[in-house]
RNA sequence: GGGUCCUUAGCUCAGCGGUUUAGAGCGUCCGCCUCACACGCGGAAGGUCGGUGGUUCAAAUCCACCAGGACCCA
């Protein structure tokens, strides 16, 4: 892949970058070919360099990039590309998931659409077949866009938890776990999602708070009920009789009347006094007319509603609980497709949300309805298709999570893995320490199809009577394997060690695994992450990861949920197109504070994109200089350097070393913040202003080659962070070989800078003073480019007084100056404003222009401020406590304080009197 | 009901290994098209760090409680 050329003429011109604006477009576009032809993405498994692995996690086949992939997506690529810079083998391994629910609705919906067809028409087969076709066609929509954000994982080790690989690692992990015994089948209440028919797990249940109403309904009492009652004071009993057939009832409260139908119980609590003398009695259910007992059981808050419970076992959690305490009868009411079965009596047919107003008129009109109210109850909802949940007793397959979750504790609590956020770890163990079962199969057809197998009988129906077998191969001629296929998560908690080759011992798992890093968001703590380290240690012994990096997610400007519906979301690939990829990635990666969600606008790009352009054109400051072919060696040792390089210098040191322990912690806000400020205001507003030649002059080589060296190691630190222009201007700085690109450069390191420290001070107080003279100019109107004349008491006739006067050029570019003097001696001028800056002061004579009465109040003020902090500081000192009990350095640091707020103090106050006098 | 997090400049947020006069970006105000950049340059205004107590020589930072908001789990 022969490298692009780097400027509009790539022969002959110096590459210069020529255009005043950046246009991320034509760049992007070039440089992402080059990387990934060039295979600088790809990790070589039988490389010596240390490893450093990070799993994508798999977007759905169906997915379309949206903003929060944009932003796991960029720190997994900053974070890959640093470690690679760093010399370390880096695998960034990507992939999609299958995505069973979604993706099978997708191609549901287009058969409908274009065929008028249901999945049914076609058969299992042709079915999934036509799915695999939908995924070849569109599948890599969601890994092209990705490309535009200039994703840097390794695409030829691309992975589908569908691939043949994959579905071995699958199967191979049902029959493991089967034979091990944490597989069973039964039939249990599961969250069932009548829109898709089929069960979910618990974590694909969202409670959701809906008003509702509590109905309040009578059940007659049966049989001896109704004599012990006549016998009975009927002030003791709750309700009363009813008025017309003066029959006796029990009252109890439902927000689900329709599931009255499966009742097979009433339950109270056995120390309510109320209902005490009725249990073992039994009542009439209404409508249906089936004898029910009345039981006692201690779990029945008898505070809610009547006390009096109806019980359900089929519909619902608490009630499947108390029917096995009682060993009571389980009735189904409900078929899949949520309506009222055979067992309903005359509501069979009816969809479960008619059948409840049906239900509630009929017993209205037997007057058997005694009250309703308002009720706001927590309801389940499919975070799949939106729809209520029913629990609805069914034979589903479970794993037993309790043994895989206990490694899975330690390796968290042992340190093996680490949060970031920390606090991240607590949530997790709340989850793996209340672990419930998990419900794997799902009736679907889109997915993994379950490694079991039935008997049939002569008309090739399954008879279970025989029972069934485990294996990923037909065991017998004319078994019929499940129908169900598992839940797709099942496929995924193995996504760490499966792209990499297991169950083969593979060299990719040997060199890449355990990983180094996760990253990814809260939504799927419980899903996916926790899972894949019970999955990492029961497999493979190991945790899969070292570093869990939970992201924040991106939000709406109100800090919503981005939302179709409310259609409040951001495209990322229309921001790439408006700002550019690397201001996209700018932009989401300062805004990501560790564990805090991102209240994201567009205009938040502007950010990025001005940045990008800065670093764009802080190029040409020096590069219209460089000649073409040319090599430009740093060549000077650190104390040949005048100050201002000397500072700059120290200031990357400084930056990396500061970068370094940022991103140690995962702060890659702090690290990318620090960085641009070193570019921008120490570099540009200051080292490159200083340096740059007046206009017509020429730039010395020494100061080109400097200011490229620097600018070099600052396209390095933003390399991970917005590599398209920091590419594109690496190639620009100096001819490379054909195969040489920044993605492959060293990341900087602080000792290479060979800076010290000494003079960086030095440069430091120049800058106060030039703030100084420049606030002074402005707050008398006088234009920055005005020249003016400027004095500069220093405390004492030393290195300092010196450096102003050596670098009387500085304040000549930076604040108009063109005669300046300096010395302990230096008196303050006639008709001069005043400023004191470190433990210097400059004055700025402005004959004629100078307000003194203005410039009295700005003294008074600039004394009152200094008053104030001097009142702190005092206050402290004189705290004998502080005195004794404080460190030392630190006290001594506030005597310095005091020392120099006197002074400064002592000088404002000469300089008011002048003013006063004069 | 249990838990977690948030409340800092007009807005969005950093800062929370306790000890420089609390920072950034955007916005506002003043002045500049100074030949790298107006996606820019220089200057300025703006905060009793949600409230109340406590620990400490010292608290935006640690602890307790309260108020408001968000989320997770039951």
């Amino acid at each position: 892949m022969p490298r692009p050329p780097v400027s509009e003429a790539d022969t002959g011109a110096p590459p210069r970058a020529t255009s005043s604006q950046y246009d991320p477009t034509a760049i992007e576009a070039r440089w992402y070919d080059f990387w990934e032809k060039g295979g600088f993405f790809q990790a070589d498994e039988r490389s010596e360099r240390a490893p450093f692995t990070v799993m994508m996690p798999p977007p759905n086949v169906t997915g379309r990039l949206h903003i929060g992939h944009a932003l796991q997506s960029t720190i997994q690529d900053a974070l890959t590309r640093i470690a690679r810079m760093k010399g370390r083998e880096a695998l960034w391994q990507p992939g999609l998931d299958h995505a069973g629910i979604a993706t099978q609705n997708v191609v549901e919906r287009r058969l409908r659409e274009e065929d008028g067809q249901t999945r049914h028409d076609l058969g299992r087969e042709q079915f999934v077949g036509r799915v695999w076709e939908w995924k070849e066609e569109y599948g890599d929509i969601i890994t092209d866009q990705m490309r535009r954000l200039g994703v840097s994982c390794d695409w030829s080790r691309r992975r589908f938890t569908m691939d043949e690989g994959f579905t071995r690692a699958v199967q191979e992990v049902f029959v493991k776990l089967y034979e091990e015994g944490l597989i069973y089948r039964g039939d249990y209440l599961v969250n069932w999602d009548p829109e898709n028919r089929t069960a979910l797990s618990d974590e694909e249940v969202e409670n959701e708070e809906r008003a509702g109403h509590l109905w309040y309904v009578r059940y007659p009492l049966a049989g001896a009920a109704r004599n012990d009652v006549e016998t009975r004071d009927r002030a003791s009993l709750p309700g009363d009789a009813d008025a017309e057939t003066n029959r006796p009832y029990l009252t109890i409260a439902t927000t689900r009347p329709e599931t009255m139908l499966g009742d097979t119980a009433i339950a109270v609590h056995p120390e309510d006094e109320r209902y005490a003398h009725l249990i073992g009695q039994t009542v009439t259910l209404p409508l249906l007319e089936r004898e029910l007992p009345i039981v006692a059981d201690e779990h029945i808050d008898s505070e809610f509603g009547t006390g009096a419970l109806k019980v359900t076992p089929a519909h619902d959690e608490n009630d499947f609980a108390i029917g096995q305490r009682h060993d009571l009868r389980t009735v189904n009411v409900m078929s899949e497709d949520g309506t009222i079965n055979e067992n309903g009596g005359p509501y069979e047919g009816l969809d479960r949300f008619a059948a409840r107003e049906k239900i509630v008129e009929d017993l209205e009109e037997q007057g058997l309805l005694e009250n309703v109210d308002d009720h706001t109850a927590q309801v389940p909802v499919s975070s799949r298709s939106g729809a209520v949940i029913e629990p609805l007793i069914s034979r589903q397959w479970f794993v037993e999570m309790e043994p895989l979750a206990e490694p899975a504790i330690e390796a968290v609590e042992g340190g093996e893995i680490d949060f970031y956020p920390e606090r991240w770890a607590s949530e997790y163990f709340r989850w793996m320490e209340n672990i419930r079962d998990w419900c794997i199969s799902r009736q679907l057809w889109w997915g993994h199809r379950i490694p079991v197998w039935y008997y049939t009988d002569e008309h090739g129906e399954i008879d279970e009577s025989e029972g069934y077998v485990v294996s990923v191969e037909q065991p017998e001629e004319g078994m019929t394997q499940e129908t169900d296929v598992l839940d797709t998560w099942f496929s995924s908690w193995l996504w760490p060690f499966a792209t990499l080759g297991w169950p083969e011992e593979t060299k990719s798992l040997e060199k890449f695994y355990p990983t180094d890093v996760l990253v990814s968001g809260y939504d799927i703590l419980f899903f996916w992450i926790a899972r894949m380290v019970m999955a990492g240690e029961h497999f493979t012994d190991e945790a899969p990861f070292e570093d869990i990096f939970i992201t924040g997610m991106v939000k709406d400007e109100q800090g919503r949920w981005m939302s179709k519906s409310l259609g409040n979301g951001i495209d990322p690939l229309e921001m790439i197109d408006q700002y550019g990829a690397d201001a996209v990635r700018f932009s989401l990666t300062v805004l990501c504070a560790q564990g805090q969600d991102i209240k994201l606008a567009p205009s938040k790009f502007e950010m990025g994109r001005n940045f990008a352009n800065k670093i764009w054109n802080a190029f040409n400051v020096f590069g219209q200089f460089m000649e073409e072919g040319r090599r430009y060696e740093r060549s000077r040792a650190f104390g040949e350097l005048e100050l201002v390089e000397q500072w700059m210098l120290t200031r990357l040191s400084d930056t990396i070393e500061a970068v370094e322990d940022d991103l140690s912690r995962y702060r890659l806000n702090e690290a990318l913040q620090k960085i641009y400020h070193c570019f921008w205001s120490d570099y540009c507003d200051w080292y490159l202003e200083l340096i740059k030649p007046p206009y017509g002059e020429e730039m010395t080589d020494e100061r080109i080659a400097l200011a490229a060296w620097i600018y070099e190691r600052l396209l390095e630190l933003l390399h991970p962070f917005m590599p398209f222009v920091t590419e594109e201007l690496w190639h620009r700085l100096r001819s490379r070989d054909e195969d040489e690109a920044l993605i492959a450069a060293s990341w900087p390191e602080a000792g290479a800078v060979n800076a010290d420290a000494g003079r960086a001070g030095t440069f430091a107080a120049l800058q106060e003073m030039i703030a100084g003279i420049r606030s002074v100019k402005s707050d008398y109107g006088v234009g920055q480019g005005q020249e003016i004349a400027a004095s500069v008491r220093v405390p004492s006739e030393d290195g300092l007084a010196d450096a102003v006067r050596t670098h009387a050029a500085y304040f000549e570019k930076l604040a108009g100056v063109t005669e300046l003097a300096a010395g302990p001696a230096e008196e303050k001028p006639r008709a001069s404003a005043a400023k004191v800056a470190g433990e210097s002061e400059v004055f700025v004579p402005l004959e004629g222009m100078i307000d003194l009465d203005q410039e009295r109040e700005r003294l008074r003020k600039e004394i009152e401020n200094k008053e104030n902090f001097l009142d702190g500081v005092r206050r402290k000192l004189s705290n004998e406590q502080f005195i004794t009990k404080a460190p030392a350095e630190v006290v001594e640091r506030e005597r310095q304080k005091r020392r120099d707020a006197n002074e400064a103090l002592d000088r404002l106050r000469a300089n008011l009197d002048d003013l006063v006098e004069g």
